[in-house]
DNA sequence: AGATCAATGTTAATCGATTAAACAAATTGA
DNA sequence: TCAATTTGTTTAATCGATTAACATTGATCT
């Protein structure tokens, strides 16, 4: 419970001046072996720990980097944040994790709260209904950026996610060959740009198989939206004989008020859900979706702050994952089924 | 992208010192309504943005905390983060998320990690064959610590987690109520207290009804683990009618285990779980399980944090939520089921 | 009138590490 | 031999906010 040893200590101990005992522990090249080595094993026995708030006041970098999710709880996200988790550790630096919550003024007090901490980056998923002002604010600050999932603009700064709109084309198109003319879409509530990207997917599908493209069913994207929004998509007319689902989550909870309804999934209704959570595999009947690889996106983000942040002047980037569609019998057995 | 304003450059605008700008944005009593609401405004008006690294020099307190858990991807943990989050943001407090992997190396550099970052406090979910000398270690840094989960010591220091033996013997009590005679335990792999306890419900209860206790195949917390362990259970003489299993994971992968194999869960063989995931309310059969609350665990771990911070004097606390037997059909109709 | 007090600020030291610039000593080059 | 260079270390300023101790002003009291 003794004070905290500082460079000081060190340095009285080892009869050299603060400075050397600084460059020392830190492998700068202009201390002599020995010395350098004497420092350190004082450094052990007293057991010093390096202090990055008084670093930080100097050198202006924390090693530290905010991580902003709409909903931490939510499995999905747990898988980025680990795949984060994963890019960072390597480089030695800890994400300062905060859950916005889906809301803009958390979103806002949690942006001016990690500023306040001195985060040398941000790897932002923005709630919905953010604009592209927020990255107007976030670049006059000067803080590095990377979008995650869900963007701010298409087009500026650096954007980590995946291929909403061709996994939602690659589902649409597989129902078309099966035969299917009325598909619907059971979509997402929230407005955001992975809702958007999916939607826009299934539209310009239907336009291109010369479809109906208004099927389309709006509801939270949880079991519980899915489970709720069965009559209103039994409830359209023509009724569908297959449904895209904004999720795995919605898909599974759709599927079990199906079941209940007496309804043959499969046969009477064609079920596809979007990423390929392990429930997926083993549900009655399993599910077919596509396999999103959100640890996959995670680290890609990691790593594209880690760039972002050795090199400021590089060019933006785009890193846009693509999902691939996994054949279960939830549509029938119309095509080769992976089991 | 010019200069971030520091309070000296409110101080110069408002023509007054640093010390009174610092005094009046924190709210001391000693500056004036006047002068108070002059620098407010000029601090909005030059976009200030308060800077923490440099306070916690001075401070020492850095209103963060370190939070280690042993599997971030884990949707579990991922709750248990949500509710740590949930209690330390209304306090201001922003969270520094690592990841341990269940390793002990790893654990033992984040853990110093986190004491260069100078967090305030540490909620550690130790990974597996952590022991007492941690504890004292931890606690010859004062760091002030809450075990969640997982304890390093029944006794020491404050402890928030699920009773997870009382859990077990709540189940077992169920299926003896039921006429099982022959039961087992699908269990961890891994030794740490939470894995312990479970099994000392269960040898426990055993002992209680006069049974056999030595029907325990352990086998990894998934449901890979779940679906690999089948053959051994069945394998047990005598055959069990009933399994308890250590998470909601491994059941759901057991069950689909033995339906492949043709066995009638429910009535051939019963399963409990443990978590009462989303899943387990739809699986077939719905699996009786105990309601585990991980995002009230997390969001006790945090109060008791916070309370710790708030007085480091105060008696050590031990909070263990007790968990809640919710029967479905996974056990038969023998019982009362909840849908 | 002089002492006392309250209200409101200011001065200056401080937290611990970093780093540019200065310095001393040893080595090399011509 | 003397300047130039290299090597190893020190000096001292600096980052931005906090806070104990002190200063000023005007009001109040006896």
């Amino acid at each position: 419970m003794t004070e905290r040893p500082t460079l000081a200590h060190i340095a009285a101990e080892a009869g050299v001046s603060t400075a050397t005992v600084s460059m020392a522990l830190r492998g700068h090249t202009r201390i002599s072996r020995q010395t350098r080595s004497r420092i350190c094993q004082i450094a052990e026995r007293v057991g010093y720990v390096y202090d990055r708030g008084a670093a930080l006041l100097r050198t202006g970098r924390s090693e530290t980097v905010g991580l902003l999710v709409s909903d931490i709880a939510n499995p999905f996200f747990a898988e980025l944040v680990a795949g984060v988790d994963d890019a960072l550790e390597g480089a030695g630096k800890v994400a300062l994790l905060v859950n916005t919550r889906e809301s803009p003024e958390r979103q806002k007090a949690l942006l001016r709260r990690l500023r306040e901490q001195s985060v040398d980056g941000l790897i932002l998923c923005p709630v919905a209904e953010s604009d592209l002002r927020l990255l107007d604010e976030i670049q006059s600050w000067g803080l590095p950026l990377v979008q995650m999932l869900r963007h701010l603009s298409p087009t500026r700064g650096d954007y980590v996610s995946l291929d909403y709109r061709m996994g939602v084309e690659a589902a649409f198109d597989h129902l078309a060959r099966l035969g299917h003319r009325h598909i619907a879409f059971a979509g997402g509530a929230l407005r955001h740009s992975a809702s958007a990207q999916r939607l826009a997917g299934f539209r310009a599908s239907a336009r291109r198989h010369g479809l109906v493209s208004g099927m389309v069913v709006p509801c939270p994207a949880t079991r519980q939206g899915g489970r709720e929004t069965a009559p209103a998509l039994l409830a359209l007319s023509p009724r569908p004989t297959a449904v895209i689902c904004f999720n795995d989550l919605v898909a599974l909870g759709l599927m079990a008020s199906l079941r209940k309804a007496g309804i043959a999934i499969g046969s009477e209704i064609a079920v596809v859900g979007f990423d390929n959570v392990e429930e997926a595999a083993e549900s009655d009947p399993a599910l077919t979706t596509l396999a999103s690889t959100p640890r996959a996106v995670g680290k890609e983000a990691g790593q594209a702050l880690l760039r972002r942040l050795a090199d400021p002047e590089r060019p933006p980037e785009r890193i846009v994952l693509p999902p691939r569609l996994i054949v279960r019998r939830s549509c029938g057995f119309g095509g080769a089924v992976v089991p």
